[in-house]
DNA sequence: GCTCTATGAAACGGTAGCGTCTCGCTGCGA
DNA sequence: TCGCAGCGAGACGCTACCGTTTCATAGAGC
């Protein structure tokens, strides 16, 4: 599942393998836990349980629920290759398709609605759920930057408001309509958004 | 173990003025908490604290905290006055407008989070959500329709993806990236989708 | 005015999670 | 090999909420 690597905060070192060792087990099994019950039903103690530690050893690491919460969103990765080759729309519709699949099935899928929740009841949540959301959204209105450059983005569009246009389907599938987002559709939303593409990508140069 | 009323809203005629009032000010309650606290969070005594009823007046008109909940959203309405002159486009905007104001502040924008987080855990919630959700949609899709027999949405495009795509944004904004949808936003959001066009709608022709 | 019933308040036992603590055990590093 | 620190297990007092029950009050309909 998720092989978060240890590079959270602690840029300290880790002298005991058995700290190192907890401190992971427990956010992975908090992930999990927050996927099953939400927010508001995860308790230190069936987190510990699914972590297979002792209650004691979560406190002996975290404050309480919402430190744990908070380390535990923060180690939560995007499990996206973003392509390097191609065509910009080639690459737009890769990410989508990615974005897609993760939306249908991963854990950041399965915490999405607890971490929005959780970030509607604390600063310190949505602040860190912020940053993420406008790291990897950034990545696709570079990508859109690059296309308006060569020509397969159509000049003078928000591309703040153009990634949104992209996103946004996708995110209100998942949450609000519960059905799939399947690949069709991501060719259906990038020919409403970037034109009607052809299957050739050498005439990128279209801009009646 | 309580009846349930087949009706949950006022399709019945309430014979007694006490229990109408009771009900009203329950459910107007559980929203509130329900916004402030989530679904997690709600408990019944914080909801009859609240309505400033006693706890068993509660439990007299529902089994518990699920019903009350579900029952609560059932009975959120969305407070979209819906266009019916001008153009089409001109309809849209002020259709997004509304929907980007309502996102900002309102009883349904502040339960929303919950309301995803309870639809996430129980499936009865699940099927009320999508059920309002798909309808407010489907308005927008027949707009589009509309606007596909009278030339001003080109061909083609699958409606329903272009209608998430004017819904879709408007939802990350406020769930993901927790900032405004303003109106030029929603002007810059409808001419990426409907074509640059100005007051005049004239540049139809655009899929040739 | 007189039932009748919905109501508010409160007490009740039961359950669940909190956060702290102690106590052996064991793996780690020296 | 030894000392130490992290560990699990679990008991603890505490608080919050659950869902039920009782009872006196007051509002509604006749």
């Amino acid at each position: 599942m998720t092989e978060s690597k240890p590079s959270t905060v602690d840029a300290v070192v880790e002298l005991d393998p058995r700290v190192e060792r907890s401190r992971r087990v427990i956010l992975s099994a908090a992930l999990d836990v927050l996927g099953d019950v939400g927010y508001g039903g995860l308790t230190v103690e069936a987190v510990a349980a699914h972590a297979g530690v002792g209650k004691s050893t979560v406190y002996r690491h975290w404050c309480g629920k919402l430190e744990l919460v908070e380390d535990a969103i923060r180690n939560l990765k995007a499990a996206v290759a973003w392509p390097t080759a191609g065509t910009v729309r080639e690459r737009v519709v890769i990410v989508l398709g990615q974005m897609a699949e993760s939306m249908a099935e991963s854990t950041w899928s399965n915490c999405l609605p607890a971490i929005i929740e959780a970030a509607e009841r604390d600063p310190e949540v949505m602040t860190i759920h912020r940053r993420l959301t406008t790291e990897r959204r950034q990545l696709l209105v570079d990508l859109l930057t690059e296309g308006v450059a060569n020509g397969e983005v159509p000049h003078g569009a928000d591309l703040y408001v153009l990634a949104d246009c992209l996103l946004g389907p996708i995110l209100l599938r998942r949450l609000l309509l519960h059905e799939p987002f399947d690949t069709s559709a991501v060719d259906d939303l990038v020919a409403q958004l970037l034109g009607p593409g052809p299957p050739h990508p050498d005439d990128a140069a279209r801009a009646s």
